[in-house]
Formats: C-alpha cells, sequence, structure tokens
DNA sequence: TATGAATGAGCTTTCATTCAT
DNA sequence: CATGAATGAAAGCTCATTCAT
C-alpha cells in the first residue's frame, strides 16, 4: 500500500467518523463529499470505489497495530508488562481515535466482500497469533499458568478487550478508557498468572 | 409483545435465514418476499415495516433467553453449575439456530434506529446484570474468587462467551459449538474459582 | 419466451421509438419511463434490466421473421416467387415499423454484451441460412443461375436488401419502401436467373 | 482540415483501436488518455472535444478513399478494373486497418451529432456517386449490362461490399479479406457484365 | 505542453413503502 | 389475505469537460 495523498488522508478521516456517527451504512459518497465539502466525482479521483475506502480504512490500522505490537514483541522485558503493553496500545489508539471502534469490531458487515471480509479475519488472526505466542512463551518461563491452554487463554484475553471497548463505545465513550483499561488487565494479571 | 401468528413465525424465520446467509445488507423486503413466496406488499399485512421484524427477531431472542437464564438462576445448584447452564443455553440456542449468531453480535447494524440500538443493549445488559447478581453470591459464598470485582469478572465471562461464538460464525460454524463450549467454560471455571 | 404483458408491449415499442429518434445512447431508462409516462424503477418492475429489453426487441424481431420466412420456404411456388416473399416481408415489416431498422442493423451497438451479440449474429445467420437453402434448390431446378456459388449469390443479395433498408432509413424514410423494393428485386432477380 | 501533428495522429490511431476492440461506447477520454498514457486533460490540448476526434477519424478515412478513387477513375483503363481496383483499394485499406470496420459502417452510432452523421453520409454518398459514374460509361461502352439501372446496380454493388466487410469484422476478421474479396468480385463481375 | 483536482449532468439500479383491486 | 403496479429517495459510479498551476 502507498502512502495517502492528504486528500486521501482526509477522505479516509472523513470515513471514519461518517461511520462513527452513523453507522456503515450512513457511509455514502454523498455524505462523504458533502462532509469534505467536494462534489461526489471527486472522490473517485483519490479512490477507486467505496471498497477501496473501506479496506484501506481496515489496512492502514492493521499495519498500525502491526507495527506497536510487533515492537512489543521482540522487547525485553517480561510477558505480562508485554501484554500489558499490549493492551495499553489498543486503548491509546483507540482513545485517540474512537471512531474507529466502530468499524474494526464490525465484521458482519463485510460480510458482502470477499476482500473485506478477509481483511478483518486477518486483523483478527495477527492478534491472536501474537497472543499465542507470548502466551506460550509465559507458559514456558512460568510467568502464565499452564492450566489452561494457550488458545483458550488468548480468546479469553481477547474477548475481554473487545468487549470491554465495545462497552466503551455503546455507552458513548462515557469513561476514561486507558485509565479503567488498566484496572481491567490488572484483574485479567491475576487471572492468568501462576499460583 | 403479542404471539406470532404462522406467517410471522415464518417471516421471522426466513428473516433470520437470509441475514445469516447475506448479512443484514442482505435482509431486503425483496428477497424476504421471494424466499417465503409471497409478495412484497404481503409482508407488510404482517409487520408494519421491515424495523417491525428486526425487533422482533431481537424480542423473541430476548425473552427466550431471559425465560432461560431465569430459571437457572433460581435453581437451588452451586453458582458455577448455574454458570455452566447459562453457558449451555447459549451454546445449545445458537447451535440450533447458527443464523441467529449473524444478529445478536451486531451491535453496531442497528445504529440506524434507536429502538433497535436500545432493544440490543438491553439483551446485553440483562446478560450482565444475571453474570453479576450471580457472581456476588458467589463471592459470598466462596464459591468465586474475592480479589477481583464482580463487574469485571462479568466482563471477562461474556467477553470469552461472545468471541468464542463469533469466531465460530466467522469459521463456518466449523466446530462442535457445545463440546467446545464446555472446554471453554472449564477452563473459565478454574480462573475464576478460589484458590 | 413467454408472451408480453400489455405494459411490456408498451415498453418495447417505445425504446424502438426512442432508439429510432435518439440512437441507441438515446435509450435511457430516464428517457424511457418520461415517454411512457411512469417512474424510472417502476420500469424494473417489467424488464430485469436495460439489457432485457434490448434482447426482447431482437427476439420479437427474430421470431416474427423466423415465422414469416419458414411459411414462405414451405410454400409450393417457384424459387424465385419465394424469394419476392422474403424482400415483400421485410419490406412490410419495416415499412410498419420504420424504428426497427435503427434496431436490426446495427451489429457494432451490441459489442459490449455478449448475449446481445450472440442475438445478432444468430438473426443473420437465420438470414443466410434460409437464402442459401432458397438458392441450393432453385439452383438444382434450373431457377437461379448456376455459374456463381450459392454463398455468394446470398451475400450479394442480402448486401443488397440491407443497404437498401438502411439508404431508406438514412433519407428519413422518403421514399415508398414497399414499391421500390420490389423494383429492386425485379433487378436482383433479372441478375440471379440462369440466361 | 490542416495537417495532423504526431500527437493529433496518436490520438486518432488510438481512438481507432479502442473502437475496434470496446466498439464506440468503449471510447471515452478516460480510456483514451490511458492507452496514450497521458493525462485526461492533455487530450484537450489537440482536440477540442470528443466530436473533434470522431470527425477527424471519418474525415482521414474519406480522403483517403477520395483519392484512391479518383485516380482509379481517370486511369484509363476498362471500366471493369477500375471496379476491381475500387474493391481492391478497400480490401486493402481495411486489411491493413481492421479497426476502421468498426467506425465506418456504424451509421447508427453517429445519430447524436448532426456533423458526424452528415460526415458518415457523405462518405457514403461519394461512393455510390463514383459508381454511378463508372457505370454509366460502362453502360455506353457495352462493358456493363444494360437492363438494369444504374443507381440498383451501384446499390447492388456497394450492399455487397458492405455486408462482406461487415461479416469480415463480426467473424473476428478470421478470413483473407484480399484473396476472398476478389472472389466476391468476380462473381459480381459476372453478374453486371452484358450477356 | 502537460497535469491534478474538480464538477454538473447523467447513468443503471435498488430500496422500503403505498395503493387500488 | 394477497397482489400487480407504482413511486420518491437514494445508491454507486461514469462521462466529457474545465481550470489553476
Amino acid at each position: 500500500m502507498k502512502n495517502l495523498t492528504d486528500r486521501q488522508s482526509q477522505i479516509i478521516t472523513e470515513s471514519i467518523n461518517i461511520i462513527s456517527e452513523l453507522g456503515i451504512q450512513g457511509l455514502t459518497i454523498k455524505n462523504l463529499s458533502k462532509k469534505i465539502g467536494i462534489s461526489e466525482p471527486a472522490i473517485y479521483r483519490h479512490f477507486d470505489s467505496k471498497i477501496e475506502i473501506l479496506i484501506t480504512i481496515l489496512d492502514t490500522f492493521k499495519r498500525n497495530k502491526q507495527i506497536a505490537l510487533t515492537k512489543i514483541a521482540v522487547d525485553n522485558i517480561p510477558i505480562v508488562k508485554k501484554f500489558e503493553g499490549i493492551f495499553l496500545h489498543h486503548f491509546q489508539a483507540f482513545a485517540s481515535n474512537p471512531a474507529l471502534t466502530a468499524v474494526i469490531f464490525s465484521e458482519e458487515i463485510f460480510k458482502n466482500d470477499q476482500r473485506l471480509s478477509d481483511e478483518v479475519l486477518s486483523i483478527m488472526e495477527i492478534n491472536q497469533q501474537i497472543m499465542r505466542d507470548l502466551l506460550e512463551n509465559g507458559q514456558n518461563n512460568n510467568e502464565i499458568r499452564k492450566d489452561i491452554s494457550v488458545e483458550q487463554l488468548a480468546l479469553i484475553i481477547m474477548g475481554a478487550l473487545r468487549l470491554f471497548i465495545t462497552q466503551w463505545r455503546l455507552t458513548g465513550f462515557s469513561f476514561n478508557l486507558e485509565k479503567e483499561g488498566l484496572d481491567l488487565w490488572n484483574s485479567i494479571e491475576k487471572l492468568i498468572s501462576p499460583d
């Protein structure tokens, strides 16, 4: 994926905002062009199709996450600190762009288009793989309890993270995501640590 | 909500099937009437609008769940057995009607309509309230660990349940939900039990 | 192909008229609906797509021609009389619906769609096959000169017919097609008769 | 018409190629600029409008034909040899640029624009006039049969020529135009010669 | 000579819904 | 209880063309 032009970035930003305000169904070329202040055909100078816009949103998100998580993964710190870093990364990413939450967890919406649903699945898979790797290392180092499988631990951690962020969104971003998120992580840490 | 006529039930059933096959965007009056084998206006004899159909879907699901969970809640069995019952109820409900999974966790989709999003939120809230009550009782009885707040335990359990079912759907219902679900529950049980 | 409803017939008729007036590019759903006096979506109650309308035009023409030509072919009259009948059929068909001329000889226009171009080619092929059969019979009966191949005679006859009708159209239907057409046929008859 | 610059010639050439590949509907400024490798506005540096491009195509063709046919007309050879020359000129012109066939016989397409349709009619008229002159001379010299009018002979010859080329195009240029064309001419020669 | 950005007008098609029968 | 016919609104998208640079 090439770098985005200024106009492309603006289109991406406003698309996310519209999705956040009106849902995916509200993201129409008309709405988008009105918000940006250009005509509808002008959008097509910058993206070949609406699908292309959605893919770019997901792709940008994926790349940022991948960079952040990979950096955390290679850090030389205890496993649980790494998890804390992952949680914090997500909280910061969403806190600084709450609209993203409307897009990321909407697997259902992208069912129509194969490329879109592949992209969403790929984002989920990246997360899970990184978590599984970390958990395995943690179990080997005795930092993570061994009586529960890596797969299930990953599922439980990711499930909590997702639902937590979903609730934040559904309640209109009514609480401090980073602060309460750290509390959540502390609880999870207790759960997954060895006795 | 009144009882449904045969035709209304059929409309609800086929709507869920369509959502399952084509996603929410595929649920159009045209598709629906074709699937049922009646004309489009005929649909409006049975439901005032498309929104009414969606609300009825959610409402039916909510009522069934409420009945099942309430019954479990008043049973005189250990708390952890109650949780097991709740998990099993969900697994059975979804296993017998996989299409439902496409509807229930799609908060995003219903953003357009206040009544729909209220309904979805209300379903989530019921679940959480019941779980919190159970967990509180469990903590009082020393069946549930006390070093983590009821709210966070509920969040973690529900998050795991949701993600687990979501993955089942996204992988095309590729594994045995009830069997693997019980494994998941056993892991969660270990996590939330006192030392 | 089923029989057409009244509305479908009307759509076909007006489509041909529009093509005649404005060319194929002028046949838009908007123009069509305006001419008929209904809304644009109403068109789609009667035809699934614009392509379907064009195919129906071609198909109707093809069927009429096939019926007429087949009837002529089995008649027990001299070969040259049969040709005369074929010429007259075309002249009458076009004289009673001049707009058709704009559609039939427009192979180029239908290049976009495989089904359309197949249909056009098939119409041409039917004509040629019938002509070749007649010519072969005629040569066997000594009614048609034998020093020129059936293929080339058919080509020459059809070419004359086509160009004649094209000129009629391009000059705004300025001459009497049936009357002058008979003159043309008489000339062709001289050409193809044996010495 | 002035002479064309290099860029203008290139635009004309590629336009014809596009029409040949995609039909007239495929000739868009976007397609054209992409094929040439310049931007869309750049086209307008060289032609005032798309119509100008089409007119130039027709005009170029007309001029070439006029030159060739005039030269043949004044040649001091038998009339039938002149016809042969005309046929050969067409076959060579089209064989060396098959894409042209898609443009020349598409009277229908240019209906929208008066100048375009005038141009097409004018090309047809030139052909016919030259043919009529030749035929008249031929009849006076007893080289052409006299029992059929000059107009009808011209029509029949041109009709055969047009249909022959059309079939060559519709069958994907599948046969040798010049070779089989000569056969066709020989047949026509037999037809139009006096007994 | 060329381009990036933009646009008004228009395209085909789909949608939820209404109404007379 | 059902339907055929219709519609206003809107969707995604393409077109030839213009303009500032």
